[in-house]
This record gives C-alpha cells, sequence and structure tokens, in this order.
DNA sequence: CTCCTGTCTAGATGACTATCTAATCAGCCG
DNA sequence: CGGCTGATTAGATAGTCATCTAGACAGGAG
C-alpha cells in the first residue's frame, strides 16, 4: 500500500449560506458547516489557527508551532493541523524540508458572516 | 437533594478578544471560546440555533423545535439546548407551560468578530 | 387532588476524540 | 548510500459525547 504523505489536500470547497439568523439552515448545509465548527472548538487548534492566521508573511513552518508553547507533542500537533486541513480551514504545502501552513481565507470568512447577528 | 430546574442558568459571561489573525490567542482565551464553537461543532445544534437566532419574535418555544423536524428524540433536542446553553449562546425562560429560548447576541457576536479576517 | 402535556434529568451504551509512543516518509548533507 | 532532522502516519488507551429509554418535575384543566 502506497499511501503517499499528500499535505495539499483538497477539501470541503465551498459550502454555503446566508446568516444563521435569516434563515433555518437544512441538514446538509448544517452538517458541512458543524465540520468547521467542529475544528475550531479545540483549544489548542483554536490556538494554532490563531497563530497561524496572524502569521506577518501569511503562512508558518510548522516548526515555529512545535516549540513548547503547546504542552503537546509533535504528532498530537500534527494531528490537529490535519483536522484543521479536513475541515477546510487551512492548507499547507511542503517545500523543501519544511511544512508551511497557511489559513483558507474564504471559508473563515462564511463562517464568520455566517455567525453575524 | 432539591435540585431545581433552573433554566435560566448565567454562564460564560463576556470572554474577550481581538480578532484570532491579529494576536495570537493565549491559552485561557482559547479554552473559553473553544467551548463555544464546540457547542456549535454538531448539525443538530447548529440548527436549533439557526431555528432560534431566525424565529421573528426573536424567541421560540421549545414545542416547535421538537417537531419531526429533527429526527431525535425530545430528550435529545434538550440536552442539545443545554449545551448551547451552558457555553453562553443562547438563554432560556419558562412562561406557564411552555419554555422559551433566545440568542445571546453578544456572545454570538464575538465569535463573528474573532474570525474576521 | 388527579390526570395530562411539555420539558428536563438520570443512567446506560456505542461511537468518537485527544493524546501518547513507535514507526515511517521526505528531503538534505557528507 | 547512510545518517540526520522535520513532519506525518499507525496503533493503543483513556476520556468525552450523542443518543436512547425511563423516570421526574412544572403547570394547567377537570
Amino acid at each position: 500500500m502506497s499511501k503517499q504523505l499528500v499535505v495539499l489536500d483538497t477539501p470541503a470547497d465551498q459550502v454555503c449560506c446566508p446568516p444563521i439568523a435569516e434563515a433555518a439552515l437544512d441538514a446538509a448545509q448544517a452538517t458541512d458547516l458543524a465540520r468547521m465548527f467542529k475544528a475550531l472548538g479545540d483549544p489548542i487548534r483554536l490556538r494554532l489557527l490563531s497563530r497561524i492566521t496572524s502569521a506577518p508573511e501569511g503562512e508558518i513552518c510548522v516548526c515555529d508551532l512545535t516549540g513548547d508553547d503547546f504542552d503537546v507533542t509533535g504528532p498530537t500537533i500534527s494531528h490537529h493541523l490535519k483536522t484543521l486541513r479536513e475541515a477546510g480551514l487551512i492548507e499547507g504545502e511542503r517545500r523543501g524540508t519544511w511544512v508551511y501552513y497557511r489559513p483558507v481565507v474564504e471559508n473563515l470568512r462564511q463562517l464568520a458572516a455566517l455567525l453575524a447577528i
């Protein structure tokens, strides 16, 4: 089995929807959107996302995320990054030795718009 | 043990924070905020919140949420409402026979602001 | 008071998740 | 190639969660 390490998987693209206060979500929309919110529902992932979105260059090296700031092991960080990636909130790219992550802005904006009251 | 059914519990008041893209969240802020996002991370809760926030009167009777739209039992709906309530996203009040829920607007707005990019 | 309806709590169960250690893959350097 | 570092995957385990059924509580009607 030749499973490759594919960092750039393209997931959950373009979900939808007006603000939740305007029209009731249907089940299918809710399922997609809940996947994204669920990914935000962990303190470590939220901090990772914050570090990624606030990176000055628009992206950040994983090597800058595995420092002592988060007191979990490297594989755990990697697991959380994968969760954020599969939710469509970030995307990653390997360049030589290092892997860089950046936010998927339109999906983050969509979540923000959804909560606008 | 005289545990009363208190629908109006006051939880998680006023958490904080500039947009995640402006400054990295610290661990304490992330914990509070993740609790709210986690509550949004379930399709049924997201739909419930949508129904509540989009209710024409600004609130909605639980009896209007336990219909056939959601194919889970009444207690499960009740459980999800409790989760949303304890996360500080909605608040409820009994008036006679019925219980009404309404959104906690400032907390929803806070989440939206947090995701602004 | 007694019955009925609406809503919630309690307890059980199966599924999922966060975390770890160990192992693997990718790329660089000598 | 052989070894080194960065990052991910695999597999195990303990804890959490969504859901159900059964039972309890609140309030109104007879």
